[in-house]
DNA sequence: TATTGTTATACTCTATAACTATA
DNA sequence: TATAGTTATAGAGTATAACAATA
């Protein structure tokens, strides 16, 4: 457990963090915007894959993740294929034109960090990476764990979408 | 300087990040989003300072600025005295009050961290400000060193602010 | 003429709620 | 009745451009 001093100075870091996030916004291609490259960065990561998992991913709700896969699926470079196993739900695939969007979106950030990295080592970027990664995850497990019932989350209560009304 | 996919492994947590800042925007007052919390905070920080210095710490846009800073004067949580020194400029400075919130902001990100931070040892979260500090640090340096003509870049291209139309 | 700060407009990302079509 | 996905609407953050007051 670390000092009220140490998470004020992180608060501070996570704010000032958004520089660093525009900077790499201003380098995107005009027509892929920043939630356009998640999709495309996730589905080159992980696959093909349903709405929802994708939703879980990008830990958005899912009618964020709905535009965002619409405007990529509009420019040809996902298909969205019916799901046989279950007809309300909709597969997520990458095209050739996608993986092509992917690469230089890759070529992009890669180069751009590259340039403004170019003093920090192997082992520096891996740590940072690797904190951060600690960090989502001690945020996800607490989502989970928190709520006001502490024994068995619903699925409601795990889920990313708009809770349906229950009538 | 670091492999590829190390970056790519990077940007991918930059992404994910956006969770996490999701997260402490939700537990903030209802009258003080992310961007009057961020200028509250600075001015806490950092002391009485002008618009443009603001804009600099914020490193917005100077409209962006003006509006956040008109949010928080609107809710007497700042004063903006007139600089004696140049009557175009507005000198912001903390009020009580502001320092009141100030203070339940910090009480409020401090708790939810403390709860999600928890298994984190005092160590392992300055090693994370440290290095974020030193990720904002690396992008500030390279905005100044990279531009087209390396020498001497003039005010107009390090200003934050909407460049004047030069007729 | 240049700079400080404000305002108007537009774009992106997000969440909530209501809706459909399946299950 | 509940779930997968879509769409409409609203709120926050940001940038660009045009403007007023002052240097």
């Amino acid at each position: 457990m670390a000092e009220k001093a140490q998470y004020e100075e992180l608060i501070r870091q996570f704010s000032a963090f958004g520089a660093v996030k525009r900077e790499l916004g201003r380098i995107l291609p005009a027509d892929c915007p920043g939630g356009s490259a998640a999709v495309l960065t996730l589905l080159g990561r992980h696959g093909d894959m349903r709405m929802s998992k994708l939703a879980e991913l990008l830990a958005v709700d899912m009618s964020v993740t709905s535009r965002h896969v619409a405007h990529i699926a509009d420019r040809g470079w996902i298909e969205r294929s019916p799901d046989p196993a279950d007809k309300r739900s909709r597969i997520l695939r990458l095209t050739p034109e996608g993986q092509t969007q992917l690469d230089e979106l890759s070529e992009r950030t890669t180069q751009l960090l590259a340039h403004r990295l170019s003093d920090w080592t192997d082992d520096e970027v891996g740590q940072l990476a690797g904190l951060m990664a600690r960090l989502r995850a001690s945020f996800d497990d607490c989502r989970s764990a928190v709520p006001p019932r502490p024994a068995a989350p619903s699925a409601a209560e795990q889920s990313t979408r708009t809770p349906a009304i229950t009538t």
